[in-house]
DNA sequence: TTAAAGTTTCAATAATTACTGAAACTTTAG
DNA sequence: CTAAAGTTTCAGTAATTATTGAAACTTTAA
């Protein structure tokens, strides 16, 4: 399980981006790893390429797990369990965007509303209240869009992307849109 | 600069959020601390309030100046520093979104476009080739949206974001709207 | 000038987070 | 059953990241 020079930069690249991603060093070395070889891995085979202990692995892979990006899967007659990454790039992007969503926005919003039920408790905190909500409602709309997001197929996700630039005419479309539909 | 205990645990949870949000801890509760205040703080406020080091404060405020979201203002015949949020709430989740941008996709984009020139150096780097390539222009489509939301005015995002379940629609109707543009 | 008020820097250290490797656990073939 | 193959756990330790506080630096009023 030697890299080939290219493939090692890739690797060692998701390493340092792992902590950017919302992971560590390691995890993101697994990640490209598993992403750039088209054969299912094992444990040691992971182990060896990264140069990393067995036991770190077997944390990684639970860690991949939680956030869905990775499946097992078996060959006939091995025991071993082999990995692989749980879908196309597009599907962990998806999963890692929404993950991140769950983590960073959703335990921030859920204090919010408790914070906002509470009301004002005094008159400076007026101005507290106000930004609380206005925090409040940012993050509630970004989930709103973000489950839309997710609710569209691959193929409507596409053509939303490649709007691009007429993004702005389609919102300038918007009313006679609606009309419409 | 005793805190309300609504307000203290407000700030102590953007600080827990803090390094999901991209920063730490300390930095967390300064952003917090300083867009729920109406007033603008002094560096010493600061430190007091977050019971925190002088020093600490200086750093986060550096930090905070390289994501763009503090202001320094100035009090006439005062000559400490003030510290205000550079912007409305709306304005400091701009900020963040795009800083973050940069620091987790750009540098990724950069290496890929490298490899990708370098075109695949024997058959069995054809696959890793591929997946270079899909994760390539995904981060490529995701980048060129992005730079386009920043180019819609706050009224124009706000239209967008507010469309939620009827985006699909939208998408249905693209081609319609392409000829009339 | 200069000294008081204020700010920044950074080496030392504290706190946190990640990693190893050996022991415990699980599964399965015989 | 049991032993071999494989996996997981976790206490100890290494590596990284954050924080303090004292010294150096900057600015300004008198």
């Amino acid at each position: 399980m030697i890299l080939s020079p290219k493939i090692e930069n890739f690797v060692l690249h998701c390493g340092e981006m792992g902590s950017r991603w919302g992971f560590n060093r390691t995890i993101g070395q697994m990640v490209g790893l598993l992403v750039i070889h088209e054969q299912p891995l094992t444990a040691n085979e992971i182990a060896e390429s990264l140069k990393i202990s067995r036991g770190n692995v077997s944390m990684g892979i639970k860690e991949l797990q939680s956030w869905q990006l990775v499946k097992v899967t078996h060959i006939p007659g091995d025991r071993k369990e082999y990995y692989a990454p749980s879908g196309s790039i597009w599907d962990l992007a998806n999963r890692v965007f929404e993950e991140r969503r769950k983590r960073e926005i959703d335990p921030t919003l859920s204090l919010l509303r408790d914070q906002i039920l509470d009301g004002p408790n005094s008159a400076e905190e007026e101005y507290a209240q106000n930004q609380i909500q206005a925090i409040h409602d940012l993050l509630e709309t970004v989930t709103k869009w973000s489950a839309e997001l997710q609710r569209l197929s691959p193929e409507q996700l596409q053509t939303l992307m490649k709007l691009g630039s007429s993004v702005g005419k389609v919102i300038d479309l918007k009313d006679k849109l609606l009309k419409k539909s």
